[in-house]
DNA sequence: GAGGTACGACCGAACGTTCGGTAGGAGCCG
DNA sequence: CGGCTCCTACCGAACGTTCGGTCGTACCTC
């Protein structure tokens, strides 16, 4: 194999390797030689590839962040009615965390596992108040055309978005509801939350959605947590 | 002060201290000795009120599971309606999550640090499907009575559970919403997503709710996370 | 004085990270 | 195309630090 090739190949394992322990089991609780084994390496190895652990855990989360941003504007892109808009933020955003629940988990919850302060950390807070403005100013154009009647927009917005990054826990592709009646269920809730009138909402383009080259594949009871031995 | 009273202090501020960390840093993230420092002790003394650091993290997540468990039950005494018991399992677990951010959020997300397959890992497991019961009872009654019309019954649960756990990471007693308002809210989301006619539910009875003597008090600005800095 | 609380010192293990060295493909030269 | 050199990917071993946990003892309260 080319040197090129396997340069590229052993950085995408390692990171398919963290992404999945890092989820499954926290970034403070997974070690570089854990890592390093589920690659086949040695620790010093995976050096070889990674300026530091947390460098690679900063990696992930911006290039999540940044991936969730550029599908949700793509999508955006031409909607405009309010609650139109709103539905494509649920179904992405639901979408998103169905497909790529590693990712996604690692995401929404290892913020507190980057260094207070560090620039890395910085700038995927910024990224994450950048994507989070797509769902403020879609609720707030809403309320302010009069096509949404809400008690707090803020509140709103984040039971929504915890049911829809909720989503990352317990989805399963051979479970009962296919992705397209998810989010179809999950719009209806969320149009209903803003007393929106529920019309028919196309159903998103799902190619649009972001793709992590470093995303393990699903599989069968994947996470010890949620709905384990029942 | 007495000697018992001394002792019964010192394991109730290492507890309170252990989910204040926990909660914020992660467990696998928490060491002993700065549970120990936030109390004032050496690491040594710590040993002194706990079996181990795992055992602590477990009494925390049992404590708190079966308080959840326990305020659920004395809430739903008496009440039949399936929309009414679901309404009811709502806003109680929402305003647990609101009153006690940092015990739910330690029992949310920390049970991938116990020890797979150890007694009090399986133990928690199971006070946590006896409490998923519940919900999982209203749905199907509410469902086999033709209250409720739902595509499928575990994804409405999961997606109204997420919804409702995820208020520990964002509700500030100062916010603008109050509790009562955030309960009433998410029960009128929460009936809307099953179809069931929206009558005014009556307020829970906030002196039902579970109380946990380590949960530390609600402070500003008190996670590193969801919403710092804006 | 008896008993319990907490300390100081310490254990073996594991942590993230570094460093010198090596095997073998890549690139150049003839 | 053979041979030489360079470079890249990785290893083995070790660094200093910190981890969860233990032990003997001093202090304080009754």
């Amino acid at each position: 194999m080319d040197l090129k090739d396997r340069d590229a190949d052993a950085s995408r394992r390692i990171r398919t390797a963290a992404v999945l322990l890092f989820a499954r089991r926290g970034y403070a609780a997974t070690s570089v030689r854990d890592l390093a084994r589920e690659v086949g390496m040695t620790n010093a190895g995976v050096y070889h590839h990674v300026a530091s652990k947390e460098a690679l855990l900063a990696d992930l989360m911006r290039g999540a962040q940044q991936g969730l941003i550029d599908a949700t504007e793509r999508m955006l892109r031409g909607v405009h009615a309010p609650a139109d808009r709103l539905a494509l933020l649920i179904s992405s955003l639901t979408a998103t965390h169905a497909l790529s629940p590693m990712t996604t988990r690692v995401m929404d919850g290892e913020l507190r596992s980057l260094t207070p302060g560090s620039p890395a950390r910085d700038e995927i807070i910024g990224l994450r108040d950048a994507y989070e403005d797509h769902w403020r100013r879609a609720i707030a154009d809403g309320v302010a055309g009069g096509a949404f009647r809400i008690a707090d927009q803020r509140l709103t917005r984040l039971a929504l978005m915890s049911m829809c990054t909720g989503t990352s826990e317990w989805y399963r592709p051979d479970g009962d509801s296919t992705l397209e009646q998810v989010c179809a269920e999950f719009v209806a809730i969320g149009l209903a939350a803003v007393r929106a009138s529920v019309r028919a909402a196309a159903a998103p383009d799902l190619t649009l959605l972001p793709e992590f080259p470093w995303e393990p594949p699903h599989v069968r009871n994947d996470p010890p947590p949620a709905e384990a031995g029942r």
